[in-house]
DNA sequence: GTTTAACTTAACAATTTCGTAATTACTAAT
DNA sequence: ATTAGTAATTACGAAATTGTTAAGTTAAAC
C-alpha cells in the first residue's frame, strides 16, 4: 500500500458516498476526515487542516459552492485544493464551480479509480514536497531538512544515524529485527557486522540524551516515547 | 477584452477544433499557438515555450499521451501545464492521461465557456508560484534582476551560481540532494562531474562571505540563515 | 577574432562518517 | 554463582565524501 499522502476532507450529505470515497482514499494511504454539511465542513477544515477538500455541490442548508466561497474567503485555506463532486454534469454549474475557486470537478456517479487518479494528480500539483515529517510531542523528525528537533533544539545526525532513527520512529512501538534494519538501511547486498547497528544506536542515544530507542534482547530495537 | 494572460499551445489534428479553441482563448487575452500533430507540438513547445499545452489525445502518428510523455521527459517542460482534450470520455483513458503527468482533462465536444474556465483555473494555480523575489532579513534574491542583495550591497552572481543559490534558498532548511540539484540546474541529460557542484558552492560562499549554504554530508546541501 | 568571464575538470587535501575489533557490561538460565 | 548469550562501549583506522586550488574548456562579449 502507498505511503500516507496527505489529508483529505470529504463533504457530502449522503453517508454512502462518504463511505465509498473514504474507503478508496484510505486504501491509497490518504488520511480522510468527513463532514456531512457545509457548516460542519468549515469547522472541520479549521481543525483538521486538510490539504484537499472534496466537496459535494448539492447539500441541504449550505451548498458546496457557498461553502467553497466561504472557505476561500479565509486566507488560511488559500492553498487548500478543492474538488467539487456533483451529479449536475451540466455545463453552467461546472463553470460556476471553477470560477468560485475550485481546482477540479468530478461527476457522480463516482468511479473510484478516476477519483483516486484525480486526487493524486491534484496532490502532485501542490505536493512537490513530501510531508516527510514524523511528529511527536517535543520531537520532530524532519526528513526533508534531515534534522531532528527535540525540545526545540535542532540536532543534526549523520546519514546512517538519521536513517536508522527515522526508520524506527516511523512505526513507534514496533520492533524491528536486526535483519530488517540491515535490509532497509544498508540494502541486501551490503554486508556489515552485527555490532554496527549497536554502535549507531549508541550514537543516537548519546546525541538525543534520551532513550527513545529500546533494546529487545535477542530480537531487535524499537522506538518508543515513555 | 482581458489582459494577456499567458501563452497556450493548442494541439489537434482537426483544423476546426484548433480554430474554435484559438478563437475563444484569444478572446480572453491568451496568446495562442497551434500545432497539428505530436511532432509539430514538440518543436513548437521548444520554440514558443507555452505555459499551458492543450493536447488532443487522438491524433495520427503520435498521439497525445505519447506526446505528453515526451514533453514531460524534458525538464524544460516540467512546469508546463498540460490539459488533455478528447472524445474518449471513458474512464481508462482518462486515468491514463492523468497518470502520465497531465494536469487536467476536458471532454469533447468542446464547450467554449467551460474550456476557458478550466484554462483560467489552471493558470490561477501556477501564477501564485515561484515569486521572482525571495526575501529574507538583509538578504534578497531577485530572480528577475538576477541579483543578490546582501546588507544593501548588490552582488552579481554568474548564472549557474545564481540558479544554485536561488534553488537552495527557495526552500530554506530543506536539503537538496545532489541528484536533485543536478536535475534542476543542469537537466537530466547533461552530465557533469561530482565536484562541479562543490566548486559552485564554494564560489557562492566566497562571494557572500557568509555561510548560508550548509553541507549535509552524504546527502546534499541546504540553505539556512543562522 | 580576440578577450574575458563562466564553467568544468582534475588532483589532492581535509574532513566526516562508518565499520570493526576488543573489551566490558548485562541478563537469564542453569 | 557461573556461564553462555547478547548488547554496550570505546577507540581507531579505513572509506567515503566534500573542500580547495589551479588549470583547461567552453561560451559570451566586445
Amino acid at each position: 500500500m502507498d505511503k500516507n499522502q496527505g489529508k483529505i476532507l470529504v463533504v457530502d450529505d449522503e453517508k454512502d458516498i462518504l463511505q465509498i470515497v473514504r474507503y478508496n482514499l484510505e486504501l491509497h494511504g490518504f488520511l480522510v476526515e468527513t463532514a456531512e454539511n457545509g457548516v460542519d465542513a468549515l469547522s472541520k477544515a479549521k481543525s483538521f487542516k486538510p490539504e484537499l477538500i472534496i466537496l459535494d455541490v448539492m447539500m441541504p442548508h449550505k451548498d458546496g459552492i457557498q461553502t467553497c466561497i466561504e472557505l476561500r474567503a479565509n486566507p488560511e485555506n488559500d492553498e487548500t485544493l478543492i474538488i467539487f463532486l456533483t451529479a449536475l454534469s451540466d455545463e453552467p454549474s461546472e463553470i460556476r464551480g471553477l470560477d468560485v475557486g475550485a481546482d477540479d470537478y468530478i461527476a457522480k456517479p463516482i468511479k473510484p479509480k478516476l477519483l483516486v487518479s484525480r486526487v493524486q494528480s491534484a496532490f502532485r500539483r501542490i505536493n512537490k514536497e513530501e510531508p516527510s515529517v514524523i511528529q511527536f510531542p517535543n520531537l520532530e523528525i524532519n526528513r526533508s531538512r534531515f534534522l531532528v528537533i527535540y525540545n526545540g533544539q535542532e540536532i543534526a545526525l549523520p546519514r546512517k544515524e538519521f536513517e536508522l532513527f527515522a526508520l524506527l520512529a516511523s512505526k513507534p512501538g514496533r520492533v524491528f529485527l536486526r535483519n530488517e534494519i540491515l535490509e532497509k538501511i544498508w540494502g541486501n547486498d551490503v554486508i556489515v557486522g552485527d555490532r554496527t547497528i549497536d554502535v549507531h544506536v549508541r550514537k543516537i542515544r548519546q546525541k538525543m540524551n534520551t532513550d527513545f530507542i529500546h533494546t529487545v534482547k535477542g530480537v531487535g530495537y524499537k522506538f518508543e516515547i515513555r
